[in-house]
Order: C-alpha cells, then structure tokens, then sequence
RNA sequence: GGCUUCGUAGCUCAACUGGUCAGAGCGAGCGGCUCAUAACCGCUAGGUUCAGGGUUCAAGUCCCUGCGAAGCCA
C-alpha cells in the first residue's frame, strides 16, 4: 500500500484579501502536495478559510451583508488566487460549513468530557482591531502594540485546562525534536512550555458569529478552538476513514506568528479529547520588500496575484521556493526575481532544453537516438545525476526547497557543461554518428529527469518541457528517475519557443547619455493600486515631522555600483559630513554638483543603497527631466525649511 | 529587563558531532566555443571568518568579554 501524506496551510482569515504570505505558505504546501504525489504517495492537501469572529461580524455589518456572504466573498478570492498560481489543493474547508461546526461541537465535548473545561470569567483590555486581549503592559500608550483602540472588558468564558498538559506536551516535544522545525521554533516552543502553561480562554459572549459552545448557546467557541479543528473536520472528524489514513501523517505548513497556537494549543486540545497531536509543523518566516517590511501604509505590499500574471505563475513559484532559506525571512525585489528568471530559468534550464532539442531536431530529424557509443564525459554527468538525485531528496524530506531548487540547477549545469565538452555539432560534422547518439540521448535523458525534478515547482513548464521530450507517463515521476536512461528511445521531439523568455534588463542600459525617466527604485506599484489613503489632506504634524533643510555639496561622484545615482557628500548643518545617494546621474554630472545648495530630507532613515549607506533625500521636481530643488537666497547649511 | 540565535568574499549564503590550502551562486575581469534565448563552458577574484581574550596538538566550529542584528517572553 502507498504511502500516505497529510499538508495543511493555515485556515486563512477572511479579514482581508490574501497577499504573499499566504501565498507562500500555499506554495510550498503545493510544491510538498506534488512532490509527494510524484514519489507515488497518497496525498491529501488542505487549504481553507476561517470565517467567525467578531472582527468578520463587524466588516459585514459595515458592508451591509451578512457575516457569512462577507465570508463567501473574500474565502472566493482566495479560490480564486490558488487558481492563477496552479495549487492543486484536495479540499478547501470553509470553517462556517456544517461539516466543521459538527466536528468542532464534537470536539468541545470531549474536551468537557475530559474534565477540562471549565466557567470562570475573562477580564483584560480588549482591541476589536487585533481581536485579541492584551495585558496592562502590552499596551502602548493606552493603545494595543498594533495601535488599535482598547476597552476594559469582563466577561463570562469558558476556559481550557491548558496548564494540565504541559508535562506531557514536554513529554512530546523532548520525545520529537522534529514535532517543531524549524529547529530555532522548536527551541522557542521547549522554553515556552518549561515555563509552564496557564488556562485560556475559549469561548466568547461579545459577539455572535461564531458556532455556539454546546448547551450553552450564549457562548461562541473562540478563535483557535474553531480554527484549529480545520485540520480534523476536514478529514471528516476522528472517526472517518480519511482521518484514519491521513491524521497520523498530518504536516503542518504555518507562518512563525501563528506557531504557539499549533505546537502548543493544538496538540493539548487534541490530548484532552484523546486524540494524537499532528506528526509534524513547519513554522516559516516573512517576506520584506526591498528591504522594508511590507505595510500598506508603505504602499509596498506586493500582489502575489498580479506577479504571478506578470510574470507567471511557475516564475514566481520558483522565486518564492529557491531564493530563500524555508523557515527565514526573505526580501522580495523585483530585481531579484528578474535575475532569477533570467540566469536560472532562461540561461540554464530553458537554454539546455532549446539547444539540446534544436541539435536533436538537426542531427537526427528530433527523434530520440538509441544505442550510441559511451564516451569520457559521460561519467561526469551520471555522477552530476547521481549527487543530485541524493541532495535532493534529502532537501524534499527537510522541506528544504532552496536546497532541492539548487541541487536539480547542479545537473541543469552539468548538462551545459556536457553539451559544451562533447561538442555535438563537431562530433555531426567528424560524422561521429554513434557517439552522437549517445550524446543527444543522454542530453534528452537529462532534461526528462529535470523535468519531472521541477514538476512540483514549475507545474506548467516543467510539464511542457516533458512534452517536448515526448516523454510517456511512466516516466514523468520520482521513482522512474531512480536510475539513469528510462527514457525511452525513439521518441518525437518538439523544440517549440524559449520556455523562459529572457527579459530586457532594467537598470543594464548603459551609462550617462541614456535617458532613463525613471529614478532609482520607486516602489513598483504603478500598474494599479491607487491607495484609498494616496489624495486627501493631512495635518500640520504629519508634515512637521520632515527635517527639510538647506544643504551644501562637498563632493560629488558617480555612485560605483548603480549607473543612475550620484554619491554626494553633503553638509547638512549638523556638524558632520553625510553621505547621500541621490537618483540624478543623468541630470547632473558630479562637478556640476559640487558646491550647490540643495534642500534636503535630513531624517529619512538611513538606507543602504547598492552598498552605499545613504542618510537623507534630495529633493528634485520632474521625471523626463529633472531640476533641483534649492532656495532663492543665499543661506547656511542647516537652515529649516517649514 | 530575562532567555535564545546570529554576525564568513561587493551581494546572497555553505562548511556534519573542532582537523586536508574556508566553499558555491550572482556580480566583476580575462579567455574559449558557436548547438542555443548576446545564451553556454573555463580561469581569476586572494575574505584579519565582527573585535579582543582564552581552552586545545589543532577553532569559522568550544568558553569569556565587548560591539552589532534578529527572535521568544501568552
């Protein structure tokens, strides 16, 4: 019998529309569900939305429907995005559907029945905005941490004997140091539970969107009661086959913010109703953009959806999975991503495809050579294969996709380098036939086994890439790359367009002369997005919080990395020289710079700009031409502007 | 404040339980090839492994201190 394998994403609140971080977390739960589905396993893969809570009750209110057609709307978005980014989910489960509630209710009794729940009462400073209570020292200036506004609330709850489980989840986790990966969250949650558990709070009286606690209907179950029993309910609750089958295998993919409630909350839950815990979690980390934290009010956040029509799906799948680490944070930049597309994907891995398919199409009419003499270079490729093969599926195993992604481009490169020591088209032109042969299908054999290696990551390319080839279906999974040459000879190949286009460069143009309209980076959004908050007025504070002053240049030089910027060293009337990167190098030469009187943004935070630090913004009007700004007099470094 | 982790080439990161000249990718420079998407292949880049001290035959890899960054403390 196959083995079988359990994936879950969080149930995404429908709050609010999704962005990369639950596209990320859905990725690679995708790339898992694939993978293992390619290994021959019985995958189930679940994603899903949550839809209760006060927070949900109020944006309905506001909108003029119903708590649960808020909930459909947004929970469709989600469906809507999974789609443009090819996630084969198994199930989607909606926690307002009738087969949760039920287990949910089923659940709560258990956890009664065990003795663990108890009536006492919540009091605490409650924010509406983080749905969440917080302690007199958490508040910020009589503010929740996130801003949001606090009431003093009292009310009757439900709480969960969570401190009676704390011995034996420590059990559990000292038991399974891979219960929490990765090891770094692991550790946290260790510490966390030695210091021992206090109750919490599990039902709600405040509001009413929500499944009602059994027998006592004024109460709802509060949040993680409800949520977290997603990865159960879906399964049909504990007493259905596809529990029996999946539980005992059940991942966990999750972002590091919500990990104490799965590696602590969860499994506690789950004792009390003497269920097992989840075999395993894997907590994530963050994406930044450019460096910055992603924030609307930055204006920063990118749309996954809108990269991924950009772009393409498989591109930014690939992106996501092979430039950072699984489990740290990243930064996102389109930059990066280009690169990405254009050494890894374009250069190496379509390249290999088009060169190899072109020769195989001039040499031998496209069809797939038999026989073939062996040759020297052959043995530096099979052991290529054979290193990367065993990398990866370590990498797989770890859940360590950047490693997989860079041990499958190891062989993408020992193909090019094959094709380049062989030399084929010498080799057609010596009429070297059988040596030929074996070249071309050992190239084709190469690209089949990449092929079904990247399926997971790139699901629409890397399946084209297999039709080129011809490749059977017997020979499109994980078992069949096992050992070399299971490609079948004889095949019709079809060479077909680049499967990666390059793209032009964006900042490569070459220097000065160039008139380039754009300034070094503005934050790309400009295709849409026009914030609600970007017109309108603001207060004579917000603008007082910019230190405008009047500024000398000292020197000026093109900035050594980035044809665009000017480096300046500028005296801002502060007593001490700083370094400013400012996006005029077409405008203004350096000589011209020096000694000018500029005016400048003095408490910008500092920024490292293509390895030069800079402090503080020059300000300039125009974008096909570009002027300076600076004061009519004459005045001294240091001058306020207000 | 307490606890924990991290600080390695211009950039992004490797280096299992301490042990062959600290590695790779990108970028840069030079050379080669021409099947291919101005793609590919090779060579080079000589980095006080944050700083200082210690343990050891031997430390990036262990200990202490300082500086800097990050995470957790319901």
């Amino acid at each position: 019998m196959a083995a079988s394998y359990y994936v879950t994403t969080p149930i995404y609140y429908v709050n609010a529309d999704p962005h990369i971080g639950h596209a990320y977390t859905t990725l690679a739960a995708d790339a898992l569900a694939r993978w293992h589905r390619l290994l021959g396993e019985d995958v189930y893969f679940l994603t899903g939305t949550d839809e209760h809570g006060k927070k949900i009750e109020e944006a309905a209110q506001k909108a003029g429907i119903s708590p649960l057609e808020h909930a459909t709307r947004v929970s469709a978005r989600f469906r809507e995005l999974w789609q443009v980014l090819d996630i084969e989910y198994d199930d989607f489960i909606r926690t307002t559907e009738p087969r949760h509630e039920a287990v949910v209710a089923d659940l709560w009794q258990r956890m009664m029945a065990a003795g663990d729940i108890y009536l006492g009462k919540y009091e605490g400073w409650y924010s509406v905005g983080d749905e969440a209570y917080f302690t007199e020292d958490e508040l910020v200036d009589g503010r929740s941490p996130t801003g949001h506004e606090v009431a003093w609330v009292v009310e009757p709850s439900y709480f969960f004997r969570l401190s009676k489980y704390g011995p034996r989840l420590l059990e559990h986790l000292r038991a399974r140091p891979g219960f929490v990966r990765p090891e770094s969250r692991y550790n946290e949650i260790v510490r966390f539970v030695e210091q021992g558990l206090q109750d919490i709070s599990i039902s709600r009286t405040t509001f009413k969107w929500g499944i009602p606690v059994p027998e006592h209907p004024d109460h709802v179950v509060y949040v993680w009661v409800d949520a977290l029993t997603n990865y159960v309910s879906a399964l049909g609750g504990p007493d259905a086959p596809l529990y029996e089958q999946f539980w005992p295998e059940a991942v966990h993919l999750i972002g590091k913010d919500i990990l104490r409630f799965h590696a602590v909350f969860w499994p506690c839950f789950l004792m009390s109703a003497g269920l097992p815990p989840p075999k395993s979690m894997f907590a994530h980390g963050w994406w930044t953009h450019a460096g910055r934290k992603m924030s609307k009010t930055f204006g920063n956040v990118i749309d996954p959806g809108a990269m991924a029509q950009q772009y393409g799906a498989d591109t930014f799948r690939y992106f996501l999975l092979r430039e950072v680490t699984f489990g740290l944070d990243g930064d996102f930049s389109e930059a990066a991503l280009r690169d990405r597309i254009n050494g890894d994907l374009a250069n190496d891995y379509g390249n290999l495809l088009n060169r190899s398919l072109g020769m195989l199409q001039k040499y031998r009419d496209g069809v797939v050579p038999s026989g073939g003499a062996a040759g020297p270079e052959d043995e530096a490729l099979r052991t290529a294969f054979a290193a990367s093969r065993e990398t990866l599926l370590k990498a797989m195993d770890e859940m360590a996709f950047h490693r997989a992604l860079a041990a499958i481009w190891d062989l993408v490169r020992a193909g090019n380098k094959y094709v380049d020591a062989t030399a084929p088209w010498a080799l057609a032109k010596q009429g070297a036939a059988e040596r030929l042969d074996a070249v071309l299908y050992n190239l084709c054999e190469t690209l089949r086994i990449v092929g079904v290696w990247t399926l997971p990551f790139l699901p629409r390319k890397a399946a084209d890439l297999l039709d080129r080839l011809g490749a059977p279906a017997d020979v499109r999974d994980v078992p069949s790359t096992a050992a070399w040459g299971r490609l079948p000879a004889g095949l019709q190949t079809t060479v077909g367009d680049p499967l990666f286009p390059r793209l032009e460069a964006l900042a490569k143009a070459p220097p000065e002369t160039e008139k380039k309209p754009e300034t070094p980076k503005p934050m790309p959004a400009p295709e849409k997005k026009p914030t609600v908050t970007d017109t309108t007025t603001i207060q004579y504070d917000d603008f007082a919080k910019l230190d405008l002053r009047v500024a000398k240049v000292l020197t000026a030089e093109k900035h050594p990395d980035a044809d665009r910027l000017l480096k300046l060293t500028i005296d801002a009337g502060d007593g001490r020289e700083r370094t400013v990167c400012a996006g005029i190098a077409a405008h203004y030469t350096p000589q011209e710079m020096v000694g000018r009187t500029v005016v400048l943004l003095a408490n910008l935070a500092p920024r490292k700009i293509r390895g030069v630090m800079s402090e503080g913004m020059l300000l300039a009007a125009g974008a096909e031409t570009v002027k300076l700004l600076s004061v009519a007099g004459d005045l001294p470094p240091g001058t306020k502007i207000s």
